[in-house]
DNA sequence: CTGAAAGCGCTTACAG
DNA sequence: CTGAAAGCGCTTACAG
């Protein structure tokens, strides 16, 4: 590979000018600009971004740390936090912390020894105290999918409004005269989903049993279980929320198996709208998660932080319910 | 952040001596590795990998280069990646081409100038060309999901066998005593499962209308629109072959819409073996890509290629078919 | 076994 | 406008 010295040497001018040239500064004249330009084209160089980074003290670049990418929820996410972070000549490192917080921490340390310029963490992929003592050394850091934990006001977050989430998918299945309404959710991370749904139950005055709350581990395979226990009650529901798509589907899935109508038999709600949502049979409803909009305010955020020194904001996005045939 | 100059000062040491021992060189006495070490604690000292990065030429790092991820199949195999590789104490960058092979080659170029140590690249996510100057530049570079195009011996790849997944696709649709069998498929890439689906109904002497072969972009969407145009035709099949799940799912959905019955009026069989196959109503046969190997696989390959400086293999990986009830 | 020095490939004040 | 020098934070021969 062709280094700077090369492209000094061509040109016959300092190794100073020609990073002067490369880097757009205003002071070199037109004549040395175009020599070294040209043999910079001659000699084929390309800078060393290892070497720049070392000197700048800067690497544009962003850790990403989520917990899986098989859940097309973070795939989803991931995919447009590339985008957006393409468009600003950012890259990404990404880093999956599979189910087990110390891993996460790990490259938590990691980024933080290759001087990524930001961290983005998103469903609890860290321990709260470690992402709380990164933000504190300075660090930008934005968070997402937190939970009800609390963080404090000093770090950067977007949420969205879960417990809204709870409310709007309790009340629909209220309004479609719903009385024994169940939830499958996976706590304490959907803890504020639950806090809506209840929250909207006792407004109307319904009181359920509390068998009806069942808790899974937000997978297709957890919310199939949930809803068997669930049909084994003596008085089962006849509608249920779930905490998130891929629970709703296989609560879907086990009604389908022990032979209920959806929704005629058992009403159905989720939350995120994934993809496979809308293609279901029949089609889910559910409280969509802006999930492009959740991206794109964490990159604004953390370049924020990055570049313009921005002191850290939090977010609230709002979801939306989306009417489709199982409630 | 401490530096090794700081460890250094602490420990009354020299930096090379602090360097041995970081690095568990043997050269160095009990009694000076201890008193490093101490120091080492004492400042909170982290190496840090950009400098050590410049020093050493090597960055352990994999610049991973895909189409995108919310195709399951990508996000999937992108997960495993990332387990072999922070196994193997690699990182990750991601990069996406979404659609524009010309994005791609800018990702590789950034993957140059950052010397990420390997690059893999899936999907035609870059012009074939500029992947194969890559790798003659000496860059470690391993391909999958390359199509029928070829790239020679001299670059690493691992590919599945796709004409034997159009074979076994459609001799079970045979065995079922279909004749009309069309088959939805993206051209070029999906050409190989064209030729398997082609030989095996040749071999059987089945001959279908022209019209049987619709083109679909591998999205759902395309899926569905093939699926309607077979239904228009005059004789519409009784079979259909689609290039991957989120095809045939698209497919489903269109004879769902026309009130066919999946099997009895139209059996359907996809290629990849996504999660969402096996949750479809009905449940989707289709042949499944070994995504967990395959990811695998391309990991031992790269790291033969940098570590062994082991010449480039290329490997075949067998598909299997998984028969549920669409067909 | 340890230290001093050169080097990795850039950028950034600072003279001139 | 240009060059020489120091510096980013490490590693790696090479003396001793």
């Amino acid at each position: 590979m062709a280094t700077l010295d090369d492209v000094r040497r061509r040109a016959r001018v300092s190794a100073g000018t020609v990073s002067n040239v490369l880097n757009d500064k205003p002071l070199v004249s037109e004549a040395t600009r175009q020599r070294v330009w040209a043999a910079i084209e001659e000699v084929g160089y390309y800078p060393n971004r290892i070497a720049q980074d070392l000197a700048r003290g800067k690497t544009q670049t962003l850790g990403v740390l989520v917990p899986s990418l098989s859940n097309p929820y973070f795939a989803e996410v991931v995919e447009t936090l590339e985008a957006e972070a393409d468009a600003e000549k950012y890259e990404l490192m990404l880093a999956l912390s599979r189910g087990q917080p110390r891993r996460g921490v790990r490259h938590l340390e990691r980024f933080t020894s290759r001087w990524v310029d930001g961290v983005i963490v998103m469903g609890g992929a860290a321990p709260t105290a470690d992402v709380l003592a990164l933000a504190k050394s300075g660090k930008p850091v934005v968070l997402s999918g937190w939970g009800p934990e609390s963080t404090g006001p000093d770090i950067a977050r977007v949420e969205i409004d879960l417990r809204q989430a709870g409310e709007v998918a309790t009340q629909l299945l209220l309004d479609r005269g719903h009385r024994r309404i169940a939830a499958i959710l996976e706590l304490p991370v959907q803890q504020t989903r639950l806090d809506g749904y209840r929250a909207t139950l006792e407004r109307a005055s319904v009181r359920v049993p509390s068998k009806y709350l069942q808790r899974g581990d937000s997978s297709f395979t957890g919310g199939l279980r949930a809803m068997n226990a669930l049909l084994a009650l003596p008085t089962p529901p006849s509608a249920v929320f779930a905490g998130n798509d891929a629970m709703a589907l296989g609560a879907m899935q086990a009604a389908y198996a022990a032979g209920k109508k959806i929704p005629g038999d058992l009403a159905v709600v989720g939350v995120d709208d994934v993809a496979e949502a809308g293609r279901a049979h029949p089609t889910l409803t559910t409280v969509r998660i802006p999930k492009h909009e959740l991206a794109e305010m964490m990159i604004r955020l953390i370049l924020g932080l990055i570049e313009k020194k921005a002191s850290p904001e939090q977010h609230v996005l709002t979801p939306e319910l989306i009417p489709r045939e199982s409630a």
